[in-house]
DNA sequence: ATGAAAGCGCTAACAA
DNA sequence: TTGTTAGCGCTTTCAT
């Protein structure tokens, strides 16, 4: 490891003089000539500051601490993860990860990151809902991730619930559907909330009846089976809203079972929560994706924006990106989700 | 913060003696009223050592890095993760986590990790497969995670592939199926192989015969439907072995269409890759649990054990254990997988 | 425009 | 048995 004394050395400056030109706060107080010098010695020497030894000094570790609460075994997390860490990484950061088993050692985890003086935390959840932020996370550099703040007054960013349902539906409305099923969850979770009423908002815009009857929330496993197979018995939606792809699912195996098919018989657009499901389980199914990596990357920017006071301005990288909200907002904000076509919509105008 | 300085100050003692006593080495260096009052004054004043500054002298971190090829968008991570993670905190290391988008940037990340002085390293793939380890690994303390080296000599952890197949293979066997498919992947990765073997082998020992058109190797989507469905047209099995559960949902799909039902008419076993699938999607589904927590708890150990040289000796919270291997061997060690019993199994013996 | 010196919190020789 | 001192790599006054 090189170090700035070596390049001091080698240069026959001193290390004060090293420090300010490697960060670049040389202007109009080292003769250029020896900035030139002192950059080509590092160059050639590989010179790489120490994070450490520098925080150090400055009480400023450029790590962050990512708090989650992955309920012991939850798929929903990866995306989040890795927007954040991209976002992280073309920062300067570094991500400290931890998990909260939530009733205990709460704090433990996050005690841990103060001391490794991490400087500011995401506190991410793995669905969607609204949480009490720990208080040990009051007063520092603070962003949410999925999450809503029961107390409100702490900056995150959540899916845009309404626009999930609102968008979905209105798909299966352009797609010719005329008896459009909402199949929900029996959660009393912002998602379905949102998501439902983001389906009637757009059945009303495109002058369609509400049906109450066509408005599931269904839970369980064989209970949800038969909840929907009695719905397609009994009121013949040609097209399915899902609250997720698990829900999407059911509606597969019933129409399965009266040799319908989606994508020909009924239309089907789900939310794709577990995102395997859209992969490699069932390509044909049309999902509004969950921006998972969005709201990692988003929440990054945000707080490094705040910790050092500017505003920053890096992009995710392209293929990934939904619809990225603007950076630094205060408060809570919704990141549009994106519709990713697949052919179980069926076009019937 | 409270620093040694101000605990040596608060009790007279100098900040050596301190150190000495809060790091446990006073062991007939320091009087033991002393060390008692130094011990007291640490309490009641809420020392917490600072580890970046002790790394300063040290240059030993307690933090380890955290590697991972998390192509784009994976489920799987979670658990290995989840399980690195309670172990870390279990022995007192944090963990940084990067993931290496393997085409570019495969060594940035592992240059990073190490400029914050990481003390040993994980390097993980988010499926079991045989990779390259990155050359600037070499050298350091490192553990593979479900990942074999393709040049061997890496400590690591991966599935036990074969025990996999055998005893779901085993499971359909004793439940009395006569005529047992095994529907695999058609990518030639250690877990379709592995899985492969542990089902002839299992018939085999069963004295049952081996029926090529019952082994199939599928891909896609639809042509994977198809496939499935030709199978059980064709050759009726009454015991299906899934590679994974995305396979095992073609099994669902063939049946529904035919008015079968999985655990009555067929039965089904298959491999939890995707988690969801287990809890949310189909119960029924028996399954056989990949150990991914116990893979990451077990290199966390393994790592850490060799960081320090000695044999650490911590255990995973209980209940999310399948069969954790011996800590501390050379070279890679399989965990045997936990077979997740569902009603998809039709017994009918 | 440059360097000397102090110090961040801690550990480890070496003295006493 | 305890304290003094030096120094890990870096930043930051303050002299020069």
């Amino acid at each position: 490891m090189t170090t700035m004394k070596e390049i001091a050395r080698k240069t026959g400056v001193s290390t004060s003089t090293v420090s300010l030109v490697l960060n670049g706060r040389d202007r109009g107080r080292v003769k250029s000539d020896i900035a030139k010098r002192v950059r080509a010695a590092a160059e050639t020497m590989g010179y790489r500051p120490n994070p450490l030894a520098r925080s150090l000094r400055t009480s400023r570790t450029r790590m962050l601490g990512f708090v989650s609460d992955e309920i012991a075994t939850t798929p929903y997390a990866g995306g989040i993860i890795l927007g954040a860490q991209d976002a992280a990484r073309s920062l300067g950061y570094m991500m400290l990860t931890v998990n909260t088993d939530e009733r205990f050692d709460e704090d433990g985890g996050i005690a841990a990151l103060e001391r490794y003086g991490v400087d500011g935390f995401m506190y991410a959840t793995m669905y969607h809902r609204t949480v009490d932020v720990p208080r040990s996370l009051c007063g520092r550099p603070l962003v949410l991730v999925d999450a809503d703040a029961r107390n409100g007054g702490v900056p995150g960013i959540v899916p845009d619930e309404f626009h999930i349902g609102y968008d979905a539906t209105r798909r299966l409305v352009d797609a010719g559907c005329s008896r459009i099923a909402y199949v929900g969850s029996r959660d009393r979770i912002p998602a379905q909330t949102g998501r439902r009423k983001g389906y009637r908002q757009a059945l009303d815009d495109a002058g369609m009846p509400y049906d109450p009857r066509l408005d599931v929330a269904v839970t369980g496993n064989q209970p949800a089976v038969d909840d929907v197979d009695s719905l397609m018995e009994r009121f013949h939606p040609d097209g399915f809203f899902c609250f997720n792809d698990a829900h999407a699912w059911y509606v597969y195996e019933c129409a399965a079972r009266r040799g319908m098919r989606v994508g020909r018989d009924v239309s089907v657009v789900g939310v794709d929560n577990h995102r395997v499901f859209a992969q490699t389980l069932a390509p044909r199914l049309t999902t509004v994706a969950l921006p998972h990596y969005e709201m990692g990357f988003w929440a990054v920017c945000t707080l490094v924006s705040r910790i050092e006071g500017v505003a920053v301005d890096v992009r995710p990288s392209a293929g990934l990106v939904a619809d990225m909200p603007q950076f630094g907002g205060d408060g809570t904000v919704a990141v549009r989700c994106a519709l990713v076509e697949k052919d179980s919509v069926a076009h019937r105008s």
